[in-house]
DNA sequence: CTGTTAGCGCTTTCAG
DNA sequence: CTGAAAGCGCTAACAG
């Protein structure tokens, strides 16, 4: 084992193990020379303190986790980026914990955290997630948590969600004002928050435009998309088959395209569709395509801040911030395209 | 300070620190009793052992670092899929590095990783990267490296790829074969060894069918995609406008796309595009886009599964494996559609 | 079967 | 300005 550490590097400079240690923390009284010398030798010999070692005694760990449902997805990949952004900017490190929905695997996860792994945890709910407790444990332990897009609201934490409510309302008067007055919604997960109010903005818009709600028109997906596909192809085949279709997931508007191409139903001439979306480049190769999309980057970024917030003030008692952040609706049809598009960014 | 730990444990059941922790390492002789006794209060006390302490004492961090350019690309989101299900499933936890195709940033990462913050590193090399003294400093801790899709070849490790070299060449061909002769390819990042071995096969399925290959149409890109988008539009605008697009990255892909839809271009009437591409979603909305894709899940499982199998046998010499993966190449037309689609899966 | 003990490598107080 | 020493929490060899 030819690893260098800080006890051999002392004993190459015939220093103590201590003097080598301020070396490397500025703030302690060292004679310059000194810290020269041992800086000098320490590049040199590309030492890299132990990270374990100094986690343990210092109780801290330098880094978080960020516990998603999954990766494969422009919001969640987005976000990503920005806690990424800022975690780096402060020096830390991040763990990615993938659910794929599994409420076991939330816990798991959240269970093991416990273990001091991480500073604080970054997490947006799993769709089946149901009890809390393990949240709890890991708050009990002193560990922040903040949440975003789908929160759990009865913590006390800082949360960060979009206006779901406000932009499903918009997106479905969008759809009226167009003249369409069957209108359908589709989603899944009855229990997300973020799913609730996408629904309540849709039911408040239709009967603020004096629209009767039909409960056909209210349909609930499953996460099997295969069964999704027929399901969307059953509701777009009736006679009385709506209008227009505003979907809670991205997802299931790419089934539904996939379910207009078959049944050679044209968009937007014979269904209009509206969803919430992220996949900007999607968009861009699909003119038609009208979405609500969420500042994922930005949401990223606000909720890795308010992490570094917690933690900076630890104790001093929690923040039970909800942060809203705007999305926008961005409207296209296949006669207009989008100016200066953004690309990828960022 | 109510965190229970080892010595607490110990001492609220009469026992010693050993004995408790031997209850958690099933392979110690220890009475069934006492071991019960041990693991019903730890469960009751909620108790986590300490990650630093005994990854600082067995030397081992039971965490992998994953290195990649991106996260916001289909392709890496995918990738990094398919590592974290065989590290979940083996008990390893992951750490995301974004290189943001900044080599000074993989420089930094490289660097830090030779704290032992990870037991291994599967990587993806950054657009500028030129030097890899970084990579030899870590191989010099004994932290065993595996590389995928943007290998470095001088160095003794796994090596992950795609057929980039044959899958070109089938693209070109294929092109050629729809009655083209005038085909661009654009590119960039020269120094990508991906990117070179797709031009290769480019230009040689050019000779092969005997057609003269033209400078100007082998168009290198930059990182800027608005310069991109006006390079790309100034070859649209010629007069002697290639027939077809062999676009060796998703996004430049994306720009001809617009471009064509500002030059009122149709695809595929006047201009055939071939792209790589993983963004399945993409090309299910645009039915006439065909891509190369590879198959990017798997890629991440081959390489998180290399890269426990050098963990294992650690020291027994490295591997030198390059295993190379097939990509598909999915025809698509405005006529036919894709059967089977697979969503995003996994 | 259980306990004692010696560190892993680092930080940090305290004494010189 | 430098050094000695204690200890973070855990593991594992060894003794009993």
């Amino acid at each position: 084992m030819n690893n260098i550490n800080l006890k051999r590097l002392a004993l190459r400079l015939n220093l103590s193990v201590s003097t080598v240690s301020k070396a490397f923390h500025d703030n302690y009284d060292i004679s310059p020379e000194t810290k020269k010398r041992i800086l000098k030798l320490a590049k040199q010999l590309n030492y890299q303190p132990n990270t374990f070692a100094s986690n343990l005694r210092t109780q801290k760990s330098r880094t978080i986790a960020v516990v998603i449902p999954e990766i494969t997805n422009n919001f969640f990949a987005l976000a990503i980026n920005g806690i990424e952004s800022v975690a780096r900017e402060k020096g830390y490190h991040v763990l990615i914990y993938l659910t794929h929905e599994d409420y076991a695997n939330e816990v798991s996860f959240i269970q093991h955290l416990q273990s001091g792994r991480a500073d604080g945890v970054i997490i947006s709910l799993s769709d089946s997630a149901r009890s809390v407790t393990h949240l709890n444990n890991l708050r009990n332990k002193d560990i922040p948590i903040v949440f975003f897009d789908r929160i759990y609201d009865g913590m006390k934490a800082t949360k960060i969600t979009t206006d779901d409510y406000e932009s499903s309302y918009n997106a479905t008067r969008y759809l009226i004002e167009l003249g369409c007055s069957k209108i359908a919604h589709f989603y899944y997960s009855k229990d997300l928050s973020i799913v609730n109010n996408r629904m309540k903005g849709y039911l408040q818009a239709l009967k603020d435009y004096k629209l009767t709600f039909q409960k056909r028109y209210l349909v609930g997906c499953s996460s099997n998309n295969h069964e999704n596909y027929q399901l969307i192809k059953r509701h777009l085949t009736k006679a009385n088959r709506p209008e227009a279709i505003f979907s809670s997931f991205e997802n299931l508007a790419i089934l539904c395209y996939q379910v207009c191409e078959e049944l050679k139903l044209s968009i937007p001439g014979d269904v209009q569709i509206v969803s919430f979306s992220n996949l900007e480049t999607a968009a861009l190769l699909n003119p038609s395509l009208t979405t609500i999309t969420q500042p994922a980057y930005e949401i990223g970024q606000k909720a890795a801040l308010a992490l570094f917030q917690a933690l900076d003030k630890e104790g001093t008692g929690l923040s039970n911030e909800h942060i809203v952040i705007k999305s926008e609706l961005i409207k296209r049809n296949s006669t207009t395209r989008l100016e200066n598009p953004s690309f990828r960014k960022p």
